[in-house]
DNA sequence: AACCTCATGTAACGCGTTACATGATTGG
DNA sequence: CCAATCATGTAACGCGTTACATGAGGTT
């Protein structure tokens, strides 16, 4: 039910499947991600609902764009899925089940190899999000953000770095401890 | 391909289907979830592909139990799987883009509102987690544990910890913020 | 008698991914 | 001329959810 709802949310301006695309592979790549494929049958389905309303432009290059806007009903539904609590659902995190099975390769070293592969992984996804959090704050002069559209997304990017600092807090973590057992193991079995 | 390489790692001790769904429901429960009409498909799919074999056992009570015990294959797939890399996917986190939508609320109360709730769930999420790491400190008497799978299961563990004190530490700053904000608003427009 | 746990599944549906189709314009 | 960008889609497939079916044995 997300996606859709993601939609109208964006659709609070008015926007084409394309530029919506484009949302997801930019500002919303930390916590959502919708190929065109699936955008624009979901565009046609909001629209049957009474949601969205679409009149087609013509464009400079390529086909006509369809341009849809949220009607009054849209913006009811979308209200009632914001105000309905939070929505948590199930996460589905393969590197943490990575982790929990790591021991079968029975090797620590091929565990220290894993954890600085995430960790570099993480490192720059964390440099992006961050190039984000420092345009903000350039545009704000370093306080946070008035307007409520912007106080609102800035949240939800301060969100996305708690979370990858945390992952990145845990790679150290273990890595220390990882770095503390071979240290204990090589001085129990001294080389000669 | 994670749900498979999960059982795959789950079956390195033989079990049923049944065993495996009561795994998703506790031990795995922070990463990964799977229901048992998703899970008996995919270890017919596992023995087909050679992975898994099985044998039936009488039950006490209830149909027969099929138990699957892993191939010298299926092991070898396993650490093929573990050691290709971080399994690092995209996530759709849903509670994050009700953040970065929430001023169609128009309403900073709302926002507040939705925040505590988040914090509630999370807090009790963390409750549990944390009773599963005080039951490794109080086994290990406060070390790190020494055994390789209890090692790994308990880093598995670390990370959804520091996952979710992220995210308990976002809530407390964003309402922090809020806080801020409302005391600055109600001294600009002061009560009679 | 009703309900819980053990133990196996199937079927329908929805969400998400990958691949492909079409076609105009602009830049190297 | 080739590639990228703009702009629309469809089709096939796979993963995940919900609901349902079956039936034995033990508990309240």
């Amino acid at each position: 039910m997300s996606l859709e709802h993601i939609l109208l949310g964006y659709l609070q301006k008015p926007a084409t499947g394309y530029d919506l695309g484009r949302e997801f592979a930019d500002g919303a790549a930390h916590f959502w991600h919708a190929e065109r494929s699936q955008i624009y049958p979901a565009l046609k389905k909001l629209q049957r609902h009474g949601w969205l309303e679409c009149r087609e432009e013509p464009s400079e290059r390529g086909p006509a764009r369809k341009v849809y806007e949220i009607t009054e009903a849209g913006r009811a539904e979308l209200r009632d899925w914001l105000a309905a609590g939070p929505h948590i659902g199930r996460e589905r995190l393969g590197y943490i089940a990575q982790t929990f099975f790591l021991d079968a390769l029975g090797d620590l070293d091929e565990t220290t190899r894993i954890v600085e592969a995430m960790r570099a992984r993480w490192r720059a996804t964390l440099a992006v999000l961050d190039a984000g959090r420092a345009e903000v704050m350039a545009a704000t002069g370093g306080a946070e953000p008035e307007d409520l559209e912007l106080f609102h997304r800035y949240a939800a990017l301060r969100m996305g770095l708690h979370q990858l600092r945390a992952k990145l807090a845990w790679c150290d973590e273990t890595l220390a401890i990882l770095d503390r057992r071979t240290a204990r193991a090589s001085s129990d079995t001294p080389e000669v």
